[in-house]
DNA sequence: GCTCATATCGATAACGCTAACATAACAGAA
DNA sequence: TTCTGTTATGTTAGCGTTATCGATATGAGC
């Protein structure tokens, strides 16, 4: 056989080429029409070997390649993401989480807002209407009817995250923020504090009532009664912080920790203390909920309930393909995925400084 | 119950398929080969040919398909995408920005992070190896030598997104810093502000130096006097800006406005200025930079400056595209692609108050 | 007439991937 | 054991286009 020589112009001297699914194949020691599997989270293959053909992935720096498989007939899918207005710092977890996957599964993500006062029904149908083969839904629009009801008649696949109460024929991913909670309360009581304040989330969101639910089962645990004057309402939001914090610290007995239902809430309540010359975590502990960004950007860093925000996103992206891609989306109702939770401690929590045990009244001047 | 025959398997209204180029082939009566020819306006066919070839295209109202020929032909530009630890809000507007970009244009793009501690050098050869035709750099790491150095030894394409001062090889898109700094700082003037106070960015960033430069200018021509003692250092960080407030705040004649160089800073600012009693923007005016999700997430929202991300990372992939398509990577070192920022204002800059001071002569009654 | 170069055009092999079918591997049932 | 049925993996055949190179015409020059 005389080999022609081949030798092309090479106006690009030594790019070397991208990696196929051959050579990922070849070195993960399976077929090719394996790692296809892989990559489109197909069920039907062992762990062990799933696991081997991700290490060539990530060695390899694979990624596929879309063009051939548009050719090849891989229907493209496109799931939408819609919200509203969460904190953006949890938004910005969300989206980097999903669109990480997405890339991984070459799954389109349409990435929607819907406005504040803007018709959320109409909203969901405008996104259904573009031909989205599933749902992925970031609170509060998880929790939001006239979306889950539209959704639901238009049999659209859907995903719900950080619902702690799951909605019929939805899937969920969350965590266990009952029991978040309780470990949270559980720790500030161990630290030695008694009187623990407590700002609860937004009253239509599932997640703040089961965030109570857990400080009350603590707070029961430790034969701590529960005092109502130290719950105050929040909204998730910064501002509603800065009044539930103003409205604890504002109590004749002062809280000597507390726990906010989120991280804006709990920076909110730091900021309060300080203005009022409260030391952070000398005189007052304050805690939070998610370890957003903004956890570990103010001073000092918060001790927080870590949600694994961009895990849980990656999972609901996930957890679409694999059943969209499988036709088993008749089954997605009944999914309900918990991911871990992880205390971390940082600078804002202490044992209370020795109290000037039931002090009289400050004077107030309210 | 009869509905059976109805659910019967689909037959044959199976939707059209889209005319391949060999159905012109077939039509025209020649080859698919000189249909390509016709399709690409190669020059070696026979005028006749072509009108034939044509009108078999507008009859079968034939479009090329754009997978089938990204594949069979010049091979698939890939970009890397390498980020290492910035702000989670600043990452997930800029992916966003250069996937949309990359569906239209039809290149791939290889997310990759740099985890902490990770060898820079290292990260960028790995992802270079991947068969890599070009590299997208947002901050920091558009401004870590390790990194750049491999990209231009391995003469790599590279875009690094807002840098302030464009390295060397190496192409830019920024918003002009300088200016923006000057605008900002000219309305605090234009406000009545006099004494203005400046918290400096990290040193070893571009951006910081561009800043500081805009704003001494619109003091200069204000004719307001620079004052050493008004600027103070900072890293960019929450706890920087702490300190640095502090410092400003601590002055004798203190500022009635500070203006971070980037929204952390300002937010500790505003955060001091709280602790102290001050009134934002009451007694103290807050300005940042860069428009995060932190700016409107405390209390009072921060007037800044917005920078537009994903049209910034849209934009770098577009300009790469450009250039390697058109086999010009070589002219990729003098490209400096400048977009626009915006004064947003929000509620932390108001007019100083007057100061007893400052006042004109008051009406004495010695 | 013949040989060559030149224009045209066509046959065939990639390109990287997945669908569909084929086979191996490993259970459990008979 | 042998059969049967899953489950996990491999093989083959395209998807619609362009590259490459070979195959025809066409025509000039001898």
């Amino acid at each position: 056989m005389s080999e022609s020589e081949r030798k092309r112009r090479s106006s690009k001297p030594r790019q070397a080429k991208a990696p196929t699914i051959v050579d990922v194949a070849a070195l993960a020691g399976v077929s090719m029409m394996t790692v296809s599997r892989v990559i489109n989270s197909e069920q039907k293959v062992r762990q062990s070997t799933r696991d081997a053909v991700n290490a060539a992935i990530a060695k390899l720096n694979y990624a596929p390649n879309r063009a051939a498989r548009s050719l090849a007939g891989a229907s493209q899918l496109r799931l939408g993401l819609l919200y509203s207005n969460p904190s953006e710092a949890f938004l910005s977890a969300f989206v980097v989480g999903s669109l990480e996957e997405a890339g991984r599964s070459d799954v389109q993500i349409i990435v929607q807002k819907v406005e504040d006062g803007e018709d959320l029904g109409l909203a969901a149908k405008r996104m259904v209407a573009g031909g989205i083969h599933g749902v992925i839904l970031p609170p509060p629009l998880n929790e939001a009817n006239e979306v889950l009801r539209v959704l639901r008649q238009t049999d659209t696949p859907t995903v719900a995250v950080t619902t702690a109460v799951p909605h019929e024929g939805i899937a969920t991913i969350m965590i266990d923020d009952r029991s978040a909670a309780r470990e949270m309360t559980a720790h500030l009581i161990e630290l030695g504090h008694r009187r623990i304040g407590f700002i609860v989330g937004h009253p239509e969101l599932s997640a703040s009532g089961a965030r109570l639910e857990g400080y009350r089962e603590a707070l029961a645990e430790a034969s701590i009664p529960f005092d109502e004057a130290l719950v105050a309402q929040g909204y998730f939001t910064y501002r509603s912080g800065l009044d539930a914090a103003e409205e604890l610290l504002s109590l004749e007995d002062q809280p000597s920790a507390i726990f906010a239902s989120n991280d804006d809430m709990a920076a909110a309540t730091v900021a309060i203390a300080h203005r009022r010359g409260l030391d952070v975590p000398g005189d007052l502990t304050v805690c939070g909920f998610d370890d957003v960004a903004l956890a570990t950007t103010i001073w000092p860093e918060l001790t927080t309930i870590q949600q694994p925000i961009m895990e849980m996103s990656r999972r609901a992206v996930e957890l679409l393909v694999t059943l969209l891609r499988n036709d088993r989306k008749d089954q997605i109702g009944d999914l309900r995925i918990e991911v871990d939770y992880k205390l971390v401690r940082r600078q804002s929590d202490a044992a209370p400084r020795r109290r000037p045990a039931m002090r009289p009244p400050v004077p107030s001047w309210g």
